[in-house]
DNA sequence: CAGAAAGTTGCAAAAAATGGAACTGCGGTT
DNA sequence: AACCGCAGTTCCATTTTTTGCAACTTTCTG
């Protein structure tokens, strides 16, 4: 494995669960021998990618990775719009919320707005969940067609919880009816007690998809509530999209 | 060099300035044959570390790096106290904040909260600055001693304007008033017509130093906000370094 | 549709990473 | 104070990757 590879996969290491790693937290999570993850995290050090915490042994993710990151929201006017539409319902409602992509059969969180409620969704960013089997995950494939979702999965599911599709063809249900109405709904599936609500935008231009969540405490919202964060998130969503075909617009 | 280095000066290439790049632009950036440029921005996009913008050939960096970005401002309780300890001055005054760290003999801001005066100071995080040619990095060196930063500059100094230091002796004499008065003031030298106050704070557990900065518009702020402004740094400074320190008796 | 520019691939030389074992440094123990 | 165990580092021959050039393919552009 070149050491690109080994020194991505000890970026993935760091995550909700692991802010900082060591030598022998390296070996065993990469399952290398720790003369390579000495080397591999002192090289990486030296190019930027990570720090030593203070003068300890510690390691955590670089100040580089973070001008990065940075710069990626401004890369995507997407992503950036998207971010903004939902720090506002974020805001109005006091939910968290969430801009998300997908990444092959899964999808990640790119942006977090935790909400203000104190009773509130923590913001788990970082945090992975099947695209089959997560509301936002759904969103997102109901922009592609049956085929390609088919596609897509063709080694088969395996569903996170009872309450997901637990088949190809029920995920292909659930898909039509977010095609209907435009909104993916998912109650306390991906995590006990919490709804989400999530709506799919594409860039015309560029063919990027991101999908707009809000989520909060099952307990804590109305069926009137839901109705409300529903029309928000659809407002935002149109107001993303109409300003992204303004710009396709504007360019020609 | 090794393509860990290589890889590491494609994501420096991101900035405010560039949040894009192709096989020619990375060329020209760091100037390796074309074949490298190809091989590497596949190599790291297979790894995760950049991702393609829809389906044209150009690149920004992956959402791997996005949450290891994320998972970094977890890691630091320092950073994140310092953040929302600028965020609330930032807040109360309308200025605009920033968290930096020392990187070598650099400034770096790790997080940012835009001001909400209509005429305020436009956040560039990601700008880097030198560490004596500016308010905050004198306030970050400030916590070394003399020695320290002869040493840290044993290369000599470049000023980079006429109001900054001109020597080593000079930062020192600058260093030496940061000390005495615990805030380091910096009157229109990194940007013009913007003034800036930092104080620098330390992590005892860990050696980390981090500094608190607000800036305003020169001509917005009269001497007594000035010093209201210097009052809350310092206040706020306290806040960290005692909740740091009540952290420390705590785990003995 | 020609010509140019951008991007990709093949190949041998050069550089680097690898893994095992030996070594260092540090805190705790007898 | 010598010893032990553990985390981390260094050494070195072997294996693997990376490099730079040139030739090739694809994608723009006029």
């Amino acid at each position: 494995m070149s050491i690109l590879n080994s020194a991505a996969a000890v970026l993935r290491c760091f995550g909700a669960e692991c802010t900082e790693l060591t030598v022998m937290d390296t070996v065993e999570k990469l399952g290398i021998p720790k003369s390579n993850a000495s080397r591999l995290l002192r090289a990486m050090r030296d190019a930027g990618l990570l720090e030593t915490i203070g003068q300890t042994k510690r390691f955590r993710p670089g100040v580089l990775v973070l001008d990065a990151a940075i710069s990626y929201r401004r890369s995507s006017s997407l992503v950036e719009r998207a971010a903004e539409a939902v720090a506002k319902i974020s805001t109005a409602t006091g939910h968290t919320g969430y801009v998300s992509k997908l990444i092959d059969t899964e999808v990640a969180a790119v942006t977090d707005h935790p909400g203000t409620h104190s009773l509130r969704v923590v913001s788990n960013i970082g945090r992975r969940l099947t695209a089959h089997g997560s509301g936002t995950g759904r969103a997102l494939l109901a922009l592609l067609s049956d085929d390609e979702v088919r596609a897509l999965f063709a080694d088969g599911i395996v569903p996170p919880s009872d309450l997901s599709p637990q088949s190809i063809d029920e995920v292909l249900e659930r898909l039509a009816e977010v095609r209907r109405t435009g909104v993916s709904f998912s109650a306390q599936e991906s995590t006990r007690g919490v709804d989400a609500l999530s709506v799919a935008v594409r860039d015309p231009e560029t063919g990027e998809a991101v999908a707009l969540c809000i989520v909060w405490p099952a307990a804590l919202a109305t069926e009137e509530d839901r109705k409300t964060i529903e029309t928000m998130l659809l407002d935002g969503a149109a107001e993303v999209s109409a300003a992204l075909g303004d710009r396709t617009l504007r360019k020609r």
